[in-house]
DNA sequence: GTAAGATCTCAAGCGCACTTGAAGTCAAGG
DNA sequence: CCTTGACTTCAAGTGCGCTTGAGATCTTAC
């Protein structure tokens, strides 16, 4: 037993579950491939400080934001898991982050505003509107792999 | 090489897969889910129609979002790849999915905005930090699904 | 016609992100 | 002390989203 406030306040993996929802299977997971950390009782069980349950809500956020648990790891890789980050610590990973969160959003933005522009006004299946003919913009820009964005974008250039 | 402006201009599997940088195999893959579809020769080999290359698109560019195919499927699957989809077949499922890439979106800010407000100032790691008071900012944001912001914000209670 | 290269199907394999199961250990209550 | 439930490791299995390989066929250019 100890004092519930107590700064050193240390969580098993079953309340660190339960407090974020992430199963202990995949809490194992993550510290196997160094995404999380915790310390060891006597007994070898894990126990959590409580900042690592930030760590852990990061993780899981990206997962399910579909972002590759490597670049979390990229991403977080200088906060140190052994001590309470420093501000710095924090700020140059969130930069990081940060980065990584605004590209996808511009993609989804992009996207969006593909369906809005095109999709939304029938042009994706109608041969004969104006904002199409990729004929045009495909011959201008030549062969070669084009990329994902390209192609999409391709019915905004005519 | 080709007249390029046919109006039934077909591509082979090759071609699609040079226009929309996704692989052949990926394209064969996508048509076993039933996400795309295409025509075959007297020989049995693949050809796709122009309007195809959208729907390969939207596959492809969901998939690098960390979509699951399975909602592309869902939010698409009504509209028709036998023939050219109507302007309300295309208006149905872009609604849909939009709102699919609204939710991802949203989802995003919220982690920017958790990161720029919380996170860039050292708050994940202090305890006192001020602007971690989710009572105010969380509830002026409104109800909905946050289950996110949930898990992030748990630290700040002791 | 023939050769080269593109495509076909089917089965198996891969990487990621886990989950499940087996067999054993630890922690806390009575 | 003893039980119960949470925890441990390790190996194998799962689901997704493909890729790879084998072996055959199609298409095209000469």
């Amino acid at each position: 037993m100890n004092a519930a406030h107590e700064p050193e306040e240390l969580m098993t993996i079953g309340e660190m579950g339960r407090r974020t929802g992430v199963a202990a299977s995949a809490l194992r997971y993550y510290e196997d491939l160094g995404l999380i950390a915790s310390v060891r009782t006597a007994g070898n069980q894990r126990r959590y400080a409580r900042h690592m349950l930030r760590r852990v809500s990061l993780v899981s956020v990206a997962k399910r934001l579909g972002i590759p648990l490597a670049d979390v790891g990229d991403a977080f890789g200088d906060v140190p898991m052994d001590r309470t980050p420093s501000h710095d610590d924090w700020q140059r990973a969130s930069r990081r982050w940060r980065r990584t969160l605004e590209e996808r959003r511009r993609a989804i933005e992009r996207l969006e505003h593909e369906l809005t522009g095109c999709i939304g006004c029938g042009c994706l299946s109608l041969k004969a509107c104006a904002l199409l003919n990729p004929d045009d913009a495909l011959a201008a820009t030549g062969a070669g792999p084009r990329r994902l964005e390209d192609v999409l974008e391709e019915d905004d250039e005519g």
